[in-house]
DNA sequence: AGGACACTACCTACCGTTCGTTAGTTATTA
DNA sequence: TAATAACTAACGAACGGTAGGTAGTGTCCT
């Protein structure tokens, strides 16, 4: 079923390493030994260094993309505030997995000086992904003039729970993750009065 | 009054290109051209790169205590809500500038291998200094049982907050930290009924 | 059917460059 | 005089990348 091709198997160790290592503290000869074969090797499938971490980051980030919407479509038909509780829980435990999180947190915060225009240009999908998934559950939810601002509000503990995944260990993570969470949703249903 | 030592203008150069990127992409050549000398002669002054950085670094962390803690005695004459709201403010404005919130943030999340132990024991002392001082103020405000609670929105507030200082533009950061803020303190209001 | 050809995926060997680091020397300063 | 802080020169190792070669595979042309 799954084409296990040299190229994808390159891709597959080279993301492991970028994500733990970064981009400069990865070698090339490294990666060929992961994969079981010969630096020079890897010139037969991309045409540089740059070339294969671009190629491992548009995975990735297609991907996530992948993954949020269906995400969101699986969930479509509980409450919105379950939407939005589950949206959190599934998008922490998907970024955790696999050097993804990893990954996709590194380059957006920390990209490459001379990629950084590339890098960026591939998660901007990403983010109006995000925004509109999220805008269609809250409209459900808030009246419209409040729309922004909960929004918003939810962007930051999705930011802030999914920094916290490299602090903490899984149970200390969780019970953050739920304490934030109950703060959040308490602020949203208060924003009735006054 | 301030010794303007060669010493001193190796980290302060040695700071930013870390900060920007990276232990492994910070080369000893460009540290060197920027202070305006050759790069052996770094080695009069430090043992080696990773003696450098653990000196950059150690800086970095002693400095961001002190303001934090700094900070907090600023603040506490005012109303605990009022210390939260300012205590967010002047972290996320002091993080922003002279690129100390870039390799703050950088090495609790992205730290080099082989560093990594000592990156995360100069950064415990840390934690604990903001747990003691967003402890202080939040006893003042909510019932006891209650305080674990509101103590990890916050902190989760101040790493979503902190996170996005790099994806926006000032305008809309500030917008978005009130907006998040706004939402965190109806939360903790709204928790006395039920 | 069989030979010439081209293509793919790997190899060994090696390129020039840059890396972090050391040695040895000199000029300034205390 | 002794220490300090700079220098030039050079080291070995590792880097990303290239050249050239070689098996294996399929394809086209008589």
């Amino acid at each position: 079923m799954k084409k296990d091709s040299t190229q994808d198997r390159i891709k597959e160790v080279a993301l492991i390493l970028f994500a733990r290592k970064g981009f400069e503290g990865t070698s090339l000869s490294e990666i060929a030994s992961g994969v079981g074969i010969k630096k020079p090797s890897l010139y037969a499938h991309y045409k540089s260094k740059e070339d294969l971490f671009l190629g491992v980051i548009h995975k990735v980030s297609v991907d996530y993309n992948a993954f949020f919407i269906k995400t969101a479509e699986e969930l479509s038909d509980r409450s919105p505030e379950d939407q939005l509780y589950y949206l959190l829980h599934k998008n922490t435990g998907y970024l955790r997995n696999d050097e993804l999180g990893l990954i996709f947190k590194r380059m957006m915060l920390f990209p490459p000086e001379s990629l950084r225009s590339d890098i960026y240009a591939m998660f901007e999908k990403t983010e109006d992904v995000m925004r509109q998934v999220i805008q269609s559950i809250l409209v459900q939810m808030v009246r419209e003039e409040e729309w922004e601002q909960v929004f918003d509000a939810y962007l930051c503990l999705l930011d802030g729970v999914f920094e916290q995944v490299f602090y903490y260990s899984p149970e200390e993570h969780k019970k953050r993750l739920e304490n934030s969470w109950s703060a959040f949703i308490k602020g949203v249903y208060s924003r009735e009065e006054k």
